[in-house]
DNA sequence: CCGCTTTCCTGAACCGGTTCAAGCCCCCCC
DNA sequence: GGGGGGGCTTGAACCGGTTCAGGAAAGCGG
């Protein structure tokens, strides 16, 4: 008996009939207490637990929910994009869950499964792309017909589709830097296999392409998305470069650029008078730093909010709606971390 | 027909039985390639799609998941939770869903029933308490026999309990304050409906009755528990406050006190030579500030595994266990935002 | 003591899928 | 032409609950 007990089990082992025991669940007035009390303890005894699958069979479709899939659990960023999301999911009745993939791939197959076998109404997925991009769960889903938003263009699926420009975010960021007389920039790139990063460093090589600056390889400098990544790689980059050091940082998020922070403090540099520091994402917290960091901002919440859009529409609608790619924009936001070296020399 | 299509209707219309439109949705091979299509056909022109309950039915019951329900998204001290939810979890081959009722009471019952509808194996939540504490839903859980573990003690309800002692938490923060020669202190109190908030608030009463200080009411400031409470609260009342300034301040948590920090820097205010201010959690963002904070730190990830293990141990014992109640440790991390006066008195 | 409620319980039907033994049809081959 | 086999489809049973018509037992009034 190493099964599950059913109803049936419950009810044979107190005597009674499966109806009796479930009008024992469900608090029905029409149960004697002496059986009510016979079936709960035999219910307690068995560790019975009714099987919700079976009790939604009958009683119409399950709840509205949607599903949100999520890299990180530990990056602010999508703190904004789940802000979004409930915003207009919320008042339209939605319940939101959301899972994490730890960006591994495999990890975000097993999370949307799950999802998809708790029977969401629809999903909104990052994809944690990896070097070979599987996207046998998302076809999956349409197999199964179950809608869903990504928050990131993929290659190979069709989809709806909610993302921003990364190429023109970090040429932005760049383009500000050179405005302002820098010349001397290096990027902290990304997790290598991350498309954003990948675009994003695209961005920086076309900043320069569109100024009288030549790019060198070596202003491509590789870290990760946290902030020891930023602290340890600033640590080495600035101990190393000696003379030659930049003017400015552009940094893949703003949790490697708070990393970058710290380790320019500690090696006695200052911002932005040393090195300017350009952030992306726009985390609230840019507002509040010693230095306020001056970053692409990312519309994150706006993000959320459209895709839930999207989906909802996608979810009430009778038939199968044409696929929606909605880019919306990305702009720099300048607080104090970035100096305008043109004006420094001016006054000088 | 306002009903969402069954298989049925499926097969129906496409002039098949049941079985093979079963067959056709899980890709067996048993079927021509011209039914297929038809099938297909109808599929797509009903938007049919296969309700998960009735799937599970059959084949076994749901997989291993277990919901954990926070308090607020935008709180990285959820992250930390989360972390240790995740660490023992996932190598138990338990995926995590997670779900925020965003303060409220109300909005976490919604979350809640949703979760057992979806049938997850266990839940670890954070309540959400108002005025009056309405368990209605965990009693739901305790009959639906859906394990769960609670993060902070409440009232009216027995279950396995992993929290810690906020009193001695708040009593350690001021008595380091006191150590250093500080003798006015104020405590930034988080939300008044808070249980968390009004035991550190008796903690900073305690803290003050176990020193020859004397605690008097005013020292005790209402504010929220996100940096723009902190930092609006703190503007107004270090403007207010004249020469009557504290010298330390310790804050509901990190948040508040990273706003209470931009609120001094923009006052002029020095940290920690004019204001000693210590924050509650420990964040991994405090070593990264400017001033690195001094703060209490909670243990996020030993609550989150801890809770973990004990929802495991009950979801996979053949009886119903014990219930466990853990009470874990807080401890003072001192970094650069608490200052001496007693020796800077020594050193004049 | 008889009829009529009321209380409590049973058992069969049902929800919407999956599974599989059985059967049909067609084609091939001897 | 008959036998055999493979491809395709059917239909009934089943999963584990809920629902509800109906019946047995108990209570009650006259």
């Amino acid at each position: 008996m190493g099964h599950n007990p059913t109803i049936a089990d419950v009810a044979e082992r107190a005597g009674v009939s499966k109806g009796t025991v479930s009008a024992v669940l469900n608090d029905k007035s029409s149960v004697s207490d002496a059986t009510r009390k016979r079936v709960r303890d035999v219910i307690k005894a068995m560790n019975y637990r009714p099987r919700a699958s079976a009790q939604h069979l009958l009683q119409g479709d399950g709840d509205r929910t949607i599903g949100l899939v999520i890299k990180e659990d530990d990056n602010p960023y999508y703190a904004g994009v789940i802000a979004g999301v409930r915003r207009v999911a919320g008042p339209r009745g939605y319940v939101l869950l959301v899972a994490s993939s730890e960006g591994s791939s495999e990890a975000e197959h097993r999370v949307v499964e799950a999802m998809a076998a708790k029977d969401v109404s629809g999903l909104i997925i990052t994809p944690a792309l990896g070097e070979e991009a599987d996207v046998t769960h998302l076809f999956e889903l349409k197999r199964r017909n179950i809608p869903f938003v990504l928050l990131e263009r993929i290659r190979g699926i069709q989809s709806h589709i909610v993302d921003i420009d990364n190429v023109l975010a970090a040429r932005d960021a760049v383009g500000h830097l050179i405005e302002r007389g820098h010349s001397h920039i290096v990027h902290f790139a990304g997790p290598p296999y991350s498309a954003h990063s990948q675009e994003r460093v695209e961005g920086v090589r076309r900043g320069f392409s569109e100024s009288s600056l030549v790019f060198r390889d070596e202003f491509i400098v590789p870290t990760g998305a946290h902030m020891e990544d930023g602290y340890e790689t600033g640590l080495a980059y600035f101990r190393a470069c000696g003379a030659d050091r930049p003017t400015a940082v552009t940094c893949y998020n703003d949790l490697v650029a708070i990393g970058l922070l710290r380790a320019l403090r500690e090696l006695g540099l200052r911002v932005p008078d040393d090195v300017s520091v350009v952030g992306c994402d726009d985390l609230p917290l840019m507002d509040y730093l010693g230095t306020p960091l001056t970053s692409v901002r990312i519309p994150k919440e706006e993000m959320g909010a459209a895709a839930a859009e999207i989906l909802i529409r996608h979810l009430e609608a009778e038939e199968p709606p044409p696929l929606e790619k909605v880019t919306l924009d990305a702009e720099v936001v300048v607080r104090a971390s970035t100096t305008d070296l043109a004006s420094a020399d001016r006054a000088a």
